[in-house]
Order: C-alpha cells, then sequence, then structure tokens
DNA sequence: AGTGGATACATAGTAGTGCCATGTATGATG
DNA sequence: CATCATACATGGCACTACTATGTATCCACT
C-alpha cells in the first residue's frame, strides 16, 4: 500500500514534464488542500522515482526566472503507474468495504 | 496516512471483542480476498494497539477448545477510531480527486 | 538600495509501519 | 498417529512519510 506520494507524482506527470514545486503545488490544489505536504517531501520522492527509473529529470535554464528541474515519465513509469493506480482502487475499495461492513 | 491495519482492526473490534486469528479472516472474508494478510502480521499490530491504550486483551480459557486472546475496544480506542476514521475518508478522498484529475 | 516573502532545490535523520520468516503449541480429522 | 487448521508470539528488515535544516534566487514594495 506504500508509495501513494510517489503515484500522485506519476499521475501528474502524465500531463506533462514538471518541477518540484510546482508538483507540489498542484497537489496540494487538486486535493482541495487536504494534502499539504511540506517543502522538503517532495524531493525525496522525485529522487527515488529517479532512481527507480520512472522518470529522468533536465535543468531548465531558462533566460529569465529561477531554474528548475523538470521532471518528465519514461515508459518503464508509465507502466508503473498504471499497476500502482490499480493496487490503489483495490487497496482502498477493499479497506472501504471492511469499514462499511460495520456500517 | 499510516495505521490503516490498525483502523480496520479497530472497527472489527467495534461489533465486540475478537481474537487474532478470527480477526484476520473476518478481514480476509469482508475485503472480499483482496487484504491477505499473513498469518503473523497481525499480532503486531494487535500488540501496538494495547500499548497505545486503544485496546485491552483478556486470555480466555474456555472448557473446550484452543485457549484465545481477547481484545477489546477501550473508550479511548473508541475515540481513535472515529478519528482515523474520518482522516482515512478525507484522505483517500483526496488521493482520488488528485487522481480523477486526469480522467 | 534593501528588506522581506515567495520561489526552488537539496540532504540528513528519525520514527513508524507493513511484512516476512520463524517458532511453538494445541485441537480436529481421517 | 499423522496431518492440517487453528492460535499466539517474536525478531528483524525494508521502506516510506515527515521534519528540520540549509542554500540560493527572484520579485515586490518601500
Amino acid at each position: 500500500m506504500a508509495g501513494m506520494s510517489g503515484l500522485m507524482v506519476l499521475d501528474l506527470l502524465r500531463e506533462g514534464p514538471g518541477y518540484g514545486y510546482g508538483l507540489r503545488q498542484r497537489i496540494c490544489q487538486q486535493s482541495h488542500h487536504a494534502l499539504q505536504w511540506q517543502d522538503g517531501t517532495l524531493y525525496p520522492v522525485l529522487r527515488r522515482l529517479e532512481d527507480q527509473g520512472l522518470v529522468t529529470s533536465v535543468w531548465a535554464n531558462p533566460p529569465a526566472g529561477r531554474r528548475r528541474r523538470y521532471y518528465r515519465l519514461t515508459p518503464r513509469g508509465q507502466r508503473t503507474w498504471s499497476a500502482q493506480r490499480q493496487q490503489w482502487l483495490r487497496f482502498s475499495g477493499a479497506v472501504n468495504a471492511v469499514l462499511a461492513s460495520r456500517s
């Protein structure tokens, strides 16, 4: 059941490349502020995903503005996303089934 | 987001006292075999819950049959169950909201 | 010019959880 | 009497979430 942060990050990256700070904000927004990660929370996750070959990253050096490290989903990340998503749906469904057994 | 096993055990114990082996089977059944814990998985959970004062346990020495350790919910366990349940609903809802943002 | 706040990335360390392997013992069934 | 299901227990590993901490840059305002 582990790796929820990873799954959500993979999911966000399906839309296209993204960088740490932005991903964190999008998760906060899309969860309607139910998930409020600290600043430092996300980077270990991204590091882990890259170590596992699920994402790749490149530095972006824009002419103006802060430099950012953009992460992109790999084909393997795609497959992992699909598997973990299904796993999450099954797991959360199972938990809800247990909880629902007692109204 | 941690403590899912604990929450489910607390939930089962709301119906009344229960013992390890039986709880494990009920979780397996009520989750429609999606959650299949190993034999040894549950006892550390029960131990932890007891350390935290959420359950109490007594040995049952029946005239016939195996002896069992029955666990019972404490008032504090009640409150914790309520809080963790709500937390789970919020969390799983938030995750689903994030995942649903990309169909 | 300078102060503060938001942006942006990074690492180290800790505590907690889930899970497996392993061990022990008893009751039931054939 | 052998085998299987029942039943409890412990130790340990691996992994994850989270926090604290650090560094640096950009922007807005005064």
